[in-house]
DNA sequence: AGGCTTTTGACAGTTACTGCCATTTCGTGG
DNA sequence: CCACGAAATGGCAGTAACTGTCAAAAGCCT
């Protein structure tokens, strides 16, 4: 119920002044965790560094960790890009056509994602590409946006968003988004990720390419 | 060294006989502690099951469980598609359009694992479903089936495997027919597997339908 | 200031996994 | 058939990520 805030519908305008210093003091811990493992990962690597080692460093008990995060992985990756989707579709119209739909709001979601803090972006493929660990919570959490896409597209097109058919195109997506991330990261992150990102659309809404023969 | 005898490529003909007592033996082993993976994970779930259990009704040391598999989750899923896919892949014409190829060879894949022991292709899916460890490593294993479809893509219309158009194209495949396991395994099984993964394959080929509006 | 709730730290316990070393078990050449 | 080297095994100690519990501390409200 603390964790994972993610989930908050719309964000009414007004709900930013009433923040007790309890609220503000638990942003700031897990900030603090936060920076005190990215700081950590780069100067020893990932596996390196342990649990207590990022508490120290955050100045607060390996228990209260683990209160902020429910898993070492997770201090790295989460920060919630369904929200942004969410958004993004709602601005939207209802009638575009959906290759339109999802095209500009993944790109829009990946603009932001790098945008915002583009250090932490880079670092945080890096380990996607070279901690097994890392990349598995990530598409833990991809396919739970899947499930949003699902939603999205069941909803424009009248389809069951349990169905098989939606089901598949929607994680054939995130799958092949995983892999531009991939690709980026492995590949020192060269260009505009917002780049590789279209170019992987363009796979995904057409193919590879050259299709037969 | 020992694990993972996967990438033995194409099997001559003439290799079952010189099988000493020593790798008859291992074979013994490896089967048993799956055997014993498995009874105990239908008496108790999965989770409840711990190594060392398995170890004791194996009849083996926890150490040697390790030493046969890499970890708890491997001991469920490991078993080799990829040779088969490859066996399949040059059993098909080098001519023949891509988008029959890839099809033909993943039902293949698919009739292959599934009627060899429908018992445990049940109890895997079903883990896979269930289980979000399982079904991480499930999808480290087919990253790799990935990359295979990368190379024979390439092979095929001349083009780079490392490119990102391929790697995207192979790997929204997998994340689609990924999704069709979990889908079959979440409705009880229902119906034949390969027919679920021929729809899934539909979907990957020509999109989910209804394309736009 | 005093009582209530939430957050925190300390601690003990579990389990997957890693190395290391001594012992056993198998394959082989004499 | 027997030794000798290599491989497989078991036992043990250690690590690190979690989990659950409980008492102390800190923010909140009247």
């Amino acid at each position: 119920m603390t964790t994972m805030t993610a989930a908050r519908l719309p964000f009414s305008p007004a709900d930013r002044p009433p923040l007790g210093l309890r609220e503000r003091k638990k942003i700031k811990t897990r900030e603090a965790i936060r920076a005190a493992m990215y700081a950590l990962v780069e100067e020893q690597g990932y596996e390196a560094t342990t649990v207590e080692q990022i508490a120290e460093r955050a100045e607060v008990s390996a228990s209260t960790v683990f209160r902020y995060f429910p898993t070492k992985e997770d201090i790295v990756l989460t920060d919630e890009y369904d929200p942004i989707l969410l958004e993004e579709l709602r601005a939207r119209p209802a009638d575009e056509p959906w290759p339109d739909t999802i095209r500009d709001v993944m790109l829009a979601a990946a603009r932001v994602g790098v945008e915002e803090d583009p250090h932490v972006a880079r670092l945080r493929t890096r380990l996607m590409a070279e901690v097994p660990a890392v990349r598995s919570r990530m598409m833990e959490s991809m396919s739970v946006t899947g499930r949003l896409i699902c939603a999205a597209l069941a909803e424009r097109t009248g389809r069951d968003p349990d169905s098989l058919e939606v089901r598949v195109y929607a994680m054939s997506f995130i799958g092949g988004l995983m892999e531009a991330s991939l690709y980026w990261a492995e590949n020192g992150h060269q260009g505009d990720f917002t780049a590789v990102v279209d170019r992987a659309l363009d796979v995904l809404e057409h193919g590879p390419g050259q299709e037969d023969r």
